[in-house]
RNA sequence: GGGCGCGUAGCUCAGGGGUAGAGCGUCGCCCUUACAAGGCGAAUGUCGGCGGUUCGAAACCGUCCGCGCCCACCA
């Protein structure tokens, strides 16, 4: 039995509502019914404007973490607020079959099993993976529907489904005629590993200690030597290169020297490259196996020659044949000193190593055919959209680190050497024809054709997504009604890996229309402490796990309050506790509302029938929906939630709340107004908290207003009251004045009686002088909401508050503290004497009266009367205390 | 080597020329008929150091110290 039922089992007549939010109870069908309804499928048919968000699609190698949660939870936040404003919102949904990331996932499961890919076969291997996709896919999608995601599902797409795959070979065909992808061999970083070509970005750099061993090359009089920390590519040396002015070699330049371990002898070559003060000035040079020494020999006319094979050991002959590079570099620097031509001792050197980004494994540069794509005019074009403001980026602190990737990119390699992904969609004919299919084409079939073996880099249909998913190359409605995107939201880590290509391929295939308006760059989840999640340190989040524990909207609430832009969000389950404490605020306190007849029938009163209260809470009101909507407006998800949290919670369900039960007890027509003042409080509020928190917000109104939705409800505006109509919506400053005093009233006295030692039930006998104060009409509240008990027969005055020009006499029976009460008084009379002391200091300073702006000398010159007051204010109430 | 950012309450972070803020945590009192997942009250910071600009600096500038991230063909 839960501890909802044990409640409702108590005898006290219960409104429909429980009394504690059980979420996981109420959101999974929730969800179903939405999704049921049909409220997330976008129509391309429709005349509303568009709003399109496409998913920043997951990985299918395993299940949904907390940095997803998140992201999610702004698309959802963004795209349910437009949905209710009226837009036909797309939120698109699909997955990325993430190439190589999948493969190793899947070669893993295989390894447990005692085989690897080759065991299965290229075709068996791939059925295996597909395997895997509909596991983790159905996972993914599970997470995404507990999150409340409200995406079309029928438009759910995968990168390699048909209609994608068809989109990625139509995009190859139309690269490959405008000459924008071509094959070469080059230099590429290569994954020992992995056993494939990957890009540049998917190198990770970390400073690694290694050795620099100087090396004597050459015989005779003609020697020099060489500073390497990889002595075992020396196999595969076939220069020397100097600097051109570099007078110490100058003698040397042009010879031949003999390579130390081989019988090959090699050219000393005059290089602009070379440092003259680094190392010994002069440079080892091995073309197939580094990039600068590649460059170098393309320029010198050089030729390559591989000493190692795709596992990075060596295969010259000779007796380093079979070791790997890391073994074979010992036995190298070992071979050398036994011939004397270790000239210094080995010295330790940190530099900078490349590792593969999915397996850490140290990248081997290797000389290899590859295909590329020519970023130069592309990358113009991405940079020129974001430069033209045609792109607005989001904050803007992250353009610049988008142009120095796009204004200095070199070509990309697009193929990989892998089994799981999108086959490279050209064909070698026994002739030595190469032939670039396009997505219509027949494949040829005579004798002698084959197809390349390579799939592309994943990161090439991710490219495509903004419009792929939209149908593309068709003409459909839906590309047609839908693209561009209206934002895209992502994390800053894959701006370079997906952004920018999206952005390239986008206005290239789209005849210059980038794939988004905007760009909303957000942070990496961290833990509570700031670390970075990983499962190896063991502070990784399952977002399930937190969700049954306090619901998704506390998750999706405790996630968006994080969110400041661009900056890494911190979580810890303390504070999703604390935000399902809040979930569970918003239901008692509509529930308070629903016991007390809160309504949303009729129009509002008119504003001369409503009390100050009501129109100071309608006043406020106002303020924060247009709060709330610059912040979504500029991608504020922390300062919105933050503001609707306080709102709700300090001046809705806390204030407010308290003195509308004045209000309820007296009944008649002030009664009736606040039922619908209330009513129309929580409508709007519930409507604002929605796209944040869906759920509980779901219940309660549908509860509240006996509505079908708040997800198809409209967004709300300012609200109008009648009688008072003003163009921003009712305002009342008067009012939100004449409350603020109110509270100041009674958080003093609450402070007097607490530091007294009343306990907050207490009733206590008091006299109120608040005739002529603007407090007039709310005695009875103060009353109430301070325990005041009317004054009686023996009554008798042992302290007096006079706030603000009332006056509230406290019988207190003689029990009161004077001795704790004049040491406090005291101390405030002091802070207000000091305050008193810098006001007047600052108003009889000329400089400052004549630099200072009107506006900062009227504050102070109000901080000052306000200072006076209080003294005035404590003074009294000195006065009034008993003697000791 | 270049670029960006950050050092504010015990923790995580907002703020940003005019009296220092939030959440969580801490302390005290209370089961006050929506909510103890709650209410009320309280404490807590020479806003990293040092200079400068200014009537006024936590904020702007310089510099130093300490962190983080991104980029780069440092043999």
């Amino acid at each position: 039995m839960t501890e909802n039922t044990q409640h409702q089992n108590s005898s006290v007549p219960e409104p429909e509502l429980p009394k504690t939010y059980a979420p996981a109870e109420v959101e999974g069908p929730l969800y179903e019914r939405w999704v049921d309804r049909g409220y997330f499928a976008a129509d391309a048919k429709s005349e509303k404007p568009p709003y399109t968000v496409v998913i920043p699609p997951p990985n299918v190698t395993g299940s949904l973490h907390l940095g997803h949660a998140f992201e999610h939870t702004l698309i959802d936040a963004l795209t349910r607020r437009k949905r209710m404003q009226g837009f036909e919102t797309l939120w698109q949904p699909g997955m990325d079959h993430a190439g190589i990331a999948t493969q190793n996932v899947v070669e893993r499961e295989l390894a447990k099993e005692g085989k690897s890919r080759h065991d299965l076969g290229r075709e068996a291997f791939v059925e295996r993976v597909w395997q895997w996709k509909n596991e983790s896919g159905g996972q993914i999608s599970g997470q995404m529907r507990r999150l409340g995601d409200g995406v079309d599902w029928d438009r759910e797409r995968f990168t390699m489904d048909e209609g994608l795959s068809q989109a990625v070979k139509t995009l190859f065909k139309k690269l490959y005629d405008d000459e924008l992808i071509y094959r070469a061999e080059r230099i590429i970083n290569w994954c020992p590993r992995c056993l494939t070509a990957i890009s540049d970005i998917e190198v990770e750099y970390q400073d690694d200690e290694g050795e620099l061993v100087s090396v004597k090359y050459g015989e005779g009089e003609e020697t020099l030597v060489v500073a390497t920390t990889r002595a075992e590519t020396m196999l595969g040396d076939t220069a020397v290169a100097v600097h051109p002015d570099d007078e110490r070699y100058a003698h040397l330049i042009g010879k031949r020297i003999k390579l130390p371990l081989t019988d090959r002898s090699i050219p000393v070559v005059a290089d602009t490259h070379v440092d003259p003060e680094f190392g010994t000035g002069a440079v080892k040079v091995t073309p197939a196996h580094d990039p600068n020494d590649f460059e170098i020999g393309q320029r010198h006319d050089l030729p390559n020659i591989a000493v190692m094979d795709e596992h990075a050991v060596i295969t010259a002959h000779g007796p380093f044949q079979g070791l790997d590079r890391l073994e074979a570099r010992s036995a190298i620097v070992g071979a050398l000193r036994a011939e004397g031509r270790i000239v210094a001792e080995k010295r330790p050197y940190t530099h900078s190593v490349g590792h593969c980004s999915r397996c850490k494994t140290t990248v081997e540069p290797r000389l290899s055919m590859q295909w590329w794509v020519k970023v130069g005019p592309l990358a113009k074009a991405a940079g020129d959209a974001v430069r033209d403001g045609k792109v607005k980026v989001h904050p803007q602190e992250m353009e610049k680190r988008y142009f120095d990737w796009v204004d200095n990119l070199h070509d990309w390699c697009i193929s990989r050497q892998l089994w799981w992904g999108h086959r490279i969609p050209v064909w070698y004919g026994p002739n030595g024809e190469v032939v670039c299919l396009g997505p219509d084409d027949e494949e040829p079939t005579g004798e002698g054709w084959t197809q390349d073996t390579d799939v592309l880099d994943t990161w090439f249909s991710s490219g495509l997504w903004p419009f792929s998913t939209l149908g593309w190359p068709e003409q459909t409605e839906s590309l047609e009604k839908f693209y561009p995107n209206s934002v895209l939201v992502t994390g800053y880590d894959i701006l370079f890996f997906w952004v920018a290509r999206m952005m390239m391929f986008g206005l290239y295939a789209m005849d210059g229309t980038p794939p988004f308006h905007t760009i909303v760059l957000h942070g990496m989840v961290r833990d509570q402490f700031g670390k970075k999640m990983s499962k190896s340190f063991g502070n990784a989040v399952n977002p399930l796990d937190w969700m049954d524990k306090y619901g998704s909207d506390a998750l999706r609430f405790t996630l968006a309050r994080g969110a400041n832009p661009g900056v890494d969000v911190p979580i810890g389950e303390d504070w999703v506790q604390g935000s399902r404490n809040f979930a569970n605020k918003i239901w008692n306190a509509t529930r308070f509302a629903l016991m007390n007849g809160a309504t949303v029938e009729g129009e509002l009163p008119p504003a001369e029938r409503l009390s100050a209260t009501d129109r100071w809470i309608l006043s406020r009101l106002n303020s924060v929906v247009a709060e709330v909507d610059a912040y979504y407006e500029d991608y504020q998800f922390a300062k919105l939630s933050d503001a609707l949290f306080h709102f709700a919670w300090d001046e809705v369900f806390d204030w407010y709340v308290e003195l509308t039960k004045t209000t309820f007890q007296e009944g008649g027509q002030a009664a009736e107004d606040t039922k619908r003042v209330l009513g129309e409080v929580l409508d709007v509020t519930l409507k604002l908290l929605h796209p944040v928190v869906p759920f509980v917000t779901e219940t309660l109104w549908t509860t509240l207003t006996g509505n079908e939705s708040l997800v198809i409800a409209d967004w709300p505006t300012a609200v109008s009251v009648p009688g008072a109509d003003a163009p921003g919506g009712f305002r009342d400053e008067a009012a939100e004045r004449e409350i603020e005093t109110l509270q100041q009233v009674i958080t003093e006295v609450r402070r007097f009686r607490s530091d007294q030692g009343l306990q907050p039930g207490q009733k206590v006998p008091a006299r109120l002088t608040l005739d002529g104060t603007a407090l007039a009409p709310h005695e009875a509240a103060i009353r109430q909401l301070l325990r005041l008990q009317p004054e009686g027969e023996g009554f008798a005055a042992t302290a007096t508050l006079p706030v603000s020009g009332a006056t509230v006499a406290l019988d207190l029976s003689g029990t009161i503290d004077v001795a704790a009460e004049r040491k406090r008084l005291a101390k405030d009379l002091a802070a207000a004497e000091k305050e008193i002391t810098a006001a007047n200091a600052k108003l009889t300073n000329e400089a400052f009266l004549a630099k200072a702006p009107d506006q900062v000398v009227d504050k102070i010159r109000g901080r000052l009367s306000k200072a006076e007051a209080d003294i005035e204010r404590i003074k009294g109430q000195l006065d009034a205390l008993p003697a000791a």
